[in-house]
DNA sequence: CACTTGACCTGTCCGC
DNA sequence: TGCGGACAGGTCAAGT
């Protein structure tokens, strides 16, 4: 479910509830598959432990905790990390509403902690993952090492963008940006609103696509990520923020899930493609093939 | 090596 | 209403 914006509006609203709320059960529902630690270094290490601070990496969060340790977390199409406050603050508190109601079948592992409250990681279709890692070979892992550069981070410029995505001359411009090596966080729905923005057809190869036109798609990446935030992410299916809240950049999505509907730039009707093994939503008129 | 496809899972939607 | 098939925000491994 989520990308670089939805990842980023959960680490927010978790940065806001976690900290200082110390660790006092774990329980996890569907191991080894979503949370592959055994109990003994969950006892040791989680257990008794608080979060001092969340980081993201692409779609990745890093919860680093006062154990020397840090919970590395990835809610790959349909993860949720859903945080209830405790029934002795009522419903008032943070997803009160929810108390009772989790956990439920979609829960995959749930971490008390010693004022009631509980966060819950829900993953429909397991393909999500927590796990417990010593700090230091956080930067040993697979994803870690191969993860691309932020793309909101002040340092990337347009020079670096068009050098990263050239280097996947042969394939789609589409595929390129999804490539998590080539920069972090972009997934399907950013993918084709940052095309649509610079009117690039998304199967085309990258050789056919001028420096310009990469220039104009990094800004329009950039705009499109940081719309989102601003809108608490996109809710196409089920994904909620910390808080259970549903994001809104869906309503200004100009061609994801759009297909048979005007374009907003020239009312030509949005087509849906198959493109990179993924389905894609582009406007026939806007978005040429060079 | 570079690139594409299938697998991992559960749930929903669409056509018959 | 039931059933089969395609599809869903991501990433790997295996295939070409």
């Amino acid at each position: 479910m989520p990308e670089l914006p939805e990842v980023e509006t959960v680490r927010a609203g978790l940065e806001r509830l976690l900290p200082d709320r110390v660790v006092s059960g774990v329980v996890a529902y569907e191991s080894p598959k979503s949370f592959p630690n055994a109990q003994s270094d969950v006892n040791k290490f989680l257990i008794g432990a608080s979060v001092e601070s969340i980081d993201r990496r692409g779609k990745a969060l890093i919860l680093r905790l006062n154990s020397n340790y840090v919970l590395f977390i990835h809610l790959k199409m349909t993860g949720q990390l859903v945080f209830v406050g405790s029934e002795r603050f009522g419903a008032g508190h943070p997803n009160g509403s929810l108390i009772g109601k989790l956990p439920d079948k979609s829960t995959r592992v749930s971490i008390a902690f010693k004022d009631g409250s509980i966060l819950y990681f829900n993953d429909q279709r397991k393909f999500g993952w927590m796990k417990l890692l010593p700090k230091e070979l956080l930067e040993k892992e697979p994803f870690m090492r191969s993860i691309g550069p932020e793309p909101l981070e002040d340092g990337f410029t347009d020079k670096e963008f068009i050098a990263r995505v050239r280097k996947r001359k042969g394939t789609t411009i589409k595929a390129a940006i999804l490539d998590q090596s080539v920069l972090a966080g972009i997934g399907n729905i950013y993918a084709d609103e940052g095309l649509w923005g610079a009117q690039i057809y998304p199967a085309r190869r990258v050789y056919e696509v001028t420096d310009q036109e990469l220039k104009k798609l990094h800004s329009e990446l950039i705009y499109v990520l940081k719309l989102s935030i601003e809108k608490g992410g996109s809710t196409n299916r089920n994904y909620v923020n910390a808080e259970g809240k549903k994001g809104s950049y869906m309503d200004f999505a100009r061609v994801f899930r759009r297909e048979k509907l005007p374009c907003p730039r020239c009312g030509t009707t949005i087509e849906k493609i198959r493109v990179a093994g993924r389905g894609t939503h582009f406007c026939p008129r806007c978005q040429k093939l060079g």
